[in-house]
RNA sequence: GCCCCCAUCGUCUAGAGGCCAAGGACUCCGCCCUUUCAAGGCGGCAACAGGGAUUCGAAUUCCCUUGGGGGCACCA
């Protein structure tokens, strides 16, 4: 199946675009090719840079394209504001038919009618008077400068029917279009009829899009019919909300792609969470793969109701998916976060103890931070500095050398149990004074990272205070 | 205002007339494991939007209401 990508650059990719971007990816992945094309027409909404970034992006996911505006193709140029002559051709090919025609109406006056149908109700449309323009009065008036857009002539009395990929069969009738728009008066040509005309001449056999298209497809497949080509087939995929029901390009979450990137989400996690968002593996799968979705997926299970993007699931898929990297990609991907503070011995014994801590790769930096800077000011009740004196013992009386963790926690729960103290309360207390902190990594390997000598100053520096109980 | 689409736990969803006093996953809460923190294991809370109709029987079909989304441009 031919299937095509086409974003506008008005702004970075983000989870919504991502995901028609990714479905039609495993679309093509079983036996078909996607094709990447970049709506750039309107120069003024196109963001500079924003097409590199794009790229960037989808390659980062693993989505990948056999044609466009980097890797070329038959159809080239696979940039919209390439492709003016052949948008011109075809609305030549629609004008000599007379399946167009000009409209001198100016925008103010298509406005004021607008709203007079929008009063009595029904789809807007320029009122038949230049339709029924003759073509000598056509010729004549635009040859006298006259400014005109062309719009194409909806057949009247026709309904329009398609069966979605995705919603099923869906039906229009044609007053309901009104006579659109192809090409305006600075002869601009509309979205509509140049991503028609790009899908067509691209060979795409099947459209996959958001369900805010949905509306140019009716006229797509009119155009279609006029221009005397097979209709394509389209599917139009539910929008994706953000928490708060708002659209989600005007949230102010993490939904761009290249944030998630930034902030230490692994791209396989990221892929896996759009894959289940709106669509079901029929297999039930807990945790698919990239090739158990590509295997099993197909549009009819894409479910028709908007969904709502949930940061905290994917927060959670991220963090299942770092747990499960093997050693050598974690230290990379969490080392990229933090450059390696001098003087410490086994920075890789840390990446590895923070393995089951970090949900986003950049948690290591707060992490890692306990460990490499010293807690300050740090005061405890006096049964835990009663403790505290044990377990200073206990190290004191080791290696000072000595980086095993394993060990020196089974030596200070011995001494501890031999004072007849309560080895939690202890070990407890020698947490808070390593690190200023009741959680986190485990002592075994906080031992195992800065040794005894740098254990025993930060215990040393601890204070008691008298006046504060005792927690809990 | 008009047109179209959609509607199952808080979220993502399973569900095609009897297998459903509705199943899974995330979150949350307990318990277990444990030399601390996690992870892990086990268990729990939690939904068919409301009302009619069809049927022996409806989450599943139809209608209305409500709610949500999208569209109605010389925007991409």
């Amino acid at each position: 199946m031919r299937v095509r990508f086409s974003p506008a650059l008005t702004g970075a990719l983000d989870i919504g675009g991502a995901r028609t971007a990714l479905l039609n990816h495993l679309i093509a992945s079983r036996g078909g090719a996607l094709v990447l094309r970049i709506e750039d027409a309107d120069p003024t909404r196109t963001m500079s840079g924003a097409e590199d970034a794009l790229l960037a992006d989808l390659r980062w996911l693993g989505i990948t394209w056999s044609e466009g505006p980097d890797a070329g193709g038959p159809y080239a140029p696979y940039r919209q504001s390439e492709r003016t002559d052949a948008h011109a051709s075809h609305l030549a090919e629609l004008t000599a038919s007379h399946a167009a025609y000009r409209c001198f109406c100016t925008a103010k006056a298509v406005a004021a009618e607008r709203a007079e149908d929008e009063k009595a109700g029904g789809a807007s449309r320029c009122h038949d008077t230049c339709r029924a323009l003759s073509s000598e009065e056509s010729e004549a008036r635009a040859s006298a400068g006259e400014p005109y857009a062309w719009r194409f002539a909806v057949p009247v009395a026709e309904t329009v029917l398609w069966e979605d990929a995705v919603q099923g069969e869906i039906s229009v009738r044609s007053e309901d279009i009104g006579d659109f728009v192809l090409a305006d008066s600075d002869g601009t040509f509309t979205r509509v009829f140049a991503s028609w005309a790009d899908d067509v001449d691209m060979h795409i056999a099947l459209v996959v899009r958001g369900d805010g298209d949905i509306s140019m497809t009716p006229r797509q497949i009119l155009l279609s019919r006029a221009a005397g080509v097979e209709p394509l087939a389209y599917g139009h995929l539910p929008s994706v909300t953000s928490p708060d029901g708002a659209p989600l390009c005007e949230s102010v979450g993490h939904t761009g792609i290249t944030e998630l990137r930034d902030t230490g989400y692994l791209a396989s996690a990221v892929v896996e969470y759009l894959a289940l968002l709106g669509w079901s593996d029929p297999d039930d799968r807990e945790n698919p793969t990239l090739s158990d979705v590509e295997q099993a997926f197909s549009l009819d299970r894409v479910s028709k109701a908007p969904c709502v993007h949930d940061p905290e699931r994917l927060r959670t898929i991220n963090a299942r998916h770092l747990r499960a990297l093997p050693h050598d990609a974690l230290v990379r991907t969490l080392g990229a976060y933090m450059s390696r503070p001098p003087g410490w011995a086994d920075f890789d014994a840390l990446f590895e103890a923070a393995r089951d801590e970090v949900v986003v790769a950049s948690d290591i930096v707060t992490i890692a931070d306990f460990v490499v800077s010293r807690p300050s000011q740090l005061s405890l009740d006096a049964e835990a500095h009663a403790a505290l004196v044990v377990v200073s013992a206990a190290l004191e009386a080791a290696d000072p050398g000595s980086y095993n963790g394993e060990a020196l926690v089974g030596r200070i729960r011995r001494k501890l149990k031999a004072a007849g103290l309560q080895p939690n309360v202890g070990l407890e207390a020698l947490r808070i004074a390593l690190t200023g902190q009741e959680s986190g990594l485990p002592l075994t390997a906080l031992l195992s990272i800065m040794g005894v000598a740098e254990a025993l100053i930060r215990i040393d520096s601890t204070q008691v205070d008298t006046h504060r109980a005792r927690k809990r």
